[in-house]
DNA sequence: ATCCAGGCTCCTG
DNA sequence: CAGGAGCATGGA
């Protein structure tokens, strides 16, 4: 058993805290382990898997993260996988500056953001795991679909075993591809989830699907090759785009949270249609996917409960 | 009870 | 090409 450790600067204001408090309170945490002050998780290295934990480096100013990864022996730990782990999923590297001279030009969004600086698109997990949960959240409320994953992650997925404690790994395409529809009904997918999920996994292990390759593509073509897959429509494009391959300007914005909390921080009246999100986003042009996560934490956070005043 | 959830596909007219 | 049914379950 060995532990390595490291530190990863933010650039600009970064709140670590509200990472966290975010986190907290998402359905999609169920592989992580997080708390008041650390995020857990375990990732898969070129040298096999680890555990990563995440906290703020005591009494850095301006803030740090102190990072370790500890495995089970010492030739697994792996601790540049887990730096570049810890630097996307938090997205440490981007110009926050940028983003807050950007959304000046709304005062709605600007509101939210001078109240709680920092936010980042959190990622989820790698980006097979990030399309996996927006295909298993299509449609369904949050609730069951935590429920859902909670019950792929048990039934299928793999098991670290670190110095006495277990953690459960999220189940690979590999894995995946394997299955069946009777696989997964029993856990309570719908015909067409299963089959969507398996039909992504096979793509990626039968047919060379690398979802990490499509970062490098501009987002419109990107999404255009999403979308020929089976059960991955624009939403759910967007949405690996944005919580799973770093996509800074990208926003889901058929999505029903979306709509619900635009719809009454505009002064709406009701939910926003998405082609209202889609121009109401266009203030935040480079940055959608920044003001698409902030809109989300307030509606997870209860910010918004009336329309929000620009004064 | 009825409707609708952090959608998508397939079918109809 | 717009509109609606069905999916599977649970919360409001």
């Amino acid at each position: 058993m060995t532990v390595l450790r490291a530190t990863v600067t933010p650039t600009g204001s970064f709140a670590f805290d509200l990472a966290l408090r975010y986190l907290r309170s998402s359905p999609s945490t169920i592989v992580e382990r997080v708390d008041e002050t650390t995020y857990a998780r375990p990732i898969r290295t070129p040298n096999g898997w680890g555990l990563v934990r995440v906290r703020r480096a005591p009494g850095a100013r301006p803030l740090r993260l102190a990072i370790e990864i500890e495995a089970a022996r010492a030739k697994s730990v792996d601790l540049e996988a887990a730096i570049h782990f810890v630097r996307r999923t938090f997205q440490t590297d981007v110009d926050a500056r940028a983003f807050a001279r950007a959304i000046r030009r709304d005062p709605v969004l600007a509101a939210i953001v001078r109240r709680h600086p920092g936010l980042r698109p959190i990622q989820i997990g790698e980006p097979f795991e990030t399309i996996m949960w927006a295909i298993i959240g299509q449609q369904i409320n949050t609730t069951f679909a935590a429920k859902l994953k909670r019950a792929l992650l048990e039934r299928h997925g793999g098991t670290l075993r670190i110095g006495g404690a277990t953690y459960r790994t999220f189940p690979e395409p590999a894995v995946i591809a394997r299955l069946s529809r009777s696989d997964l009904r029993p856990l309570q997918f719908s015909r067409q989830k299963a089959d969507y999920m398996v039909g992504v996994a096979r793509a990626i292990i039968e047919h060379g699907l690398d979802l990490d390759a499509l970062a490098a593509l501009p987002a419109e073509q990107a999404i255009e090759r999403l979308v020929q897959l089976p059960g991955v429509g624009r939403w759910t494009a967007e949405y690996l785009l944005m919580r799973g391959l770093g996509f800074p300007d990208v926003i889901p914005a058929a999505d029903g949270g979306l709509r619900k909390v635009m719809g009454l921080a505009y002064g709406l009246g009701r939910n926003a249609t998405e082609d209202e999100v889609r121009g109401i986003a266009e203030r935040w042009n480079g940055w959608r996917s920044f003001g698409a996560f902030y809109w989300w934490f307030a509606l997870q956070q209860g910010l918004v409960t009336r329309s929000i005043p620009t004064g």
